[in-house]
DNA sequence: CGCATATTCAACCAAATGGTTGACGATTGC
DNA sequence: GCAATCGTCAACCATTTGGTTGAATATGCG
């Protein structure tokens, strides 16, 4: 509901998580691979992770020994959507707003390959 | 400058501070008035305000004893193009949204030129 | 099996956050 | 001028956050 834009906005409120996303748009990652521009340690890179598939922004899915990252644009959407949606409706119907979103207009992930 | 999307997400992280938002989108408000649903002190509304100041996603202008509260609307807007320029998630038009917030008026879709 | 690789967990720390209360500054009205 | 009203500031507190390090877990390889 409502309290899961808190999580949502409080991961992107991270330029390490932003920047996290950025890469993860071009490809999915594992978590090393993730970590490599950062100066900070692993452990940390692998906090930010959880912070972000807690909010529904990531997922990751275990291949033998690596574990890979990758986007999952829902979570990002819901807040897409409260901020689009805010002008329009009060504490809306989101689902509602998602349907309009999938019929209405301007919904072209054809690019996700 | 992408630092400026760090304090506008995470003031858009509490739930709180939302509903202040949400509350400003129908009229510009007092301090006092923006705090009253809330059952937490006027001090701490205050805390919040300063916060969405900082963001720049409200504005606050004293006349005479009253400081009165409204919606910046180009604040969010730094955050919904991150967004849009993220992913496909070009949901809507947010000229339109702007639009909606000059004119106080539930916008009509077709706006979206 | 045993070691290297990949990732998380746990303990810890400093700094930020969200709240409180009480005092203060600004403005208005009697 | 003095008191009430509006809002912020300052000090304080508990909790969360973002980072560290070192140990632990899980898997693959020779």
């Amino acid at each position: 509901m409502d309290r899961k834009l808190d999580a949502i906005f409080a991961a992107l409120a991270d330029p390490t998580r932003r920047a996290i996303l950025a890469m993860l748009l071009e490809d999915d990652m594992a978590v090393t691979d993730v970590a490599a521009p950062f100066s900070m340690s692993l452990a940390a890179i692998s906090k930010h992770l959880g912070i972000l598939a807690d909010a529904g922004l990531i997922a990751r899915e275990r291949r033998g020994r690596v574990i890979w990252c990758k986007l999952e644009p829902d979570g990002l959407r819901a807040a897409s959507v409260w901020m689009q949606g805010f002008g329009q409706m009060d504490v809306m119907d989101l689902d509602a707003f998602e349907a309009f979103l999938e019929t209405g207009d301007a919904q072209d992930d054809t690019g996700g390959d």
